[in-house]
DNA sequence: CACCTGACCATCG
DNA sequence: CCGATGGCCAGGT
């Protein structure tokens, strides 16, 4: 047993209670889990993530405002996150302002 | 044990 | 605005 908590544990706690027609990037999940360096740890257990998986892995972005995936995953999450009301700007860029979640509702 | 990779971020020119 | 660069840390080979 595990006092401590993986951070693999944290982050896939947080993302689950990531509001519905909100988004976080990874920096803030990163930072949310306490460890503000660890940003490229929160891709590696992301991308960890299958697709079928009840953790809405799609609600996570980059900094920038964009999907940071390619392929199918970005067609993936886009509608998804559209499906949420969640809207995209002309070069599919979301308004981080209106829709970044920083733990707060 | 050393090197490479990764769905990133901030800074600089 | 965009490209390049450095930093960050763990896991895989």
């Amino acid at each position: 047993m595990n006092n401590t908590p993986s951070f693999q544990d944290i982050i896939y706690s947080l993302i689950g209670a990531i509001p519905k027609g909100r988004v976080v990037t990874y920096g803030t999940l990163a930072k949310m889990a306490g460890y503000p360096s660890y940003v490229r740890q929160v891709c590696q257990v992301i991308r960890k993530v299958p697709t079928g998986s009840t953790l809405p892995c799609h609600r996570i972005i980059n900094g920038q405002g964009k999907l940071s995936v390619t392929g199918e995953h970005y067609i993936r999450h886009k509608k998804a996150l559209m499906g949420e009301g969640i809207i995209f700007g002309p070069n599919d860029k979301i308004k981080l302002k209106q829709y970044l979640w920083e733990g707060f509702d």
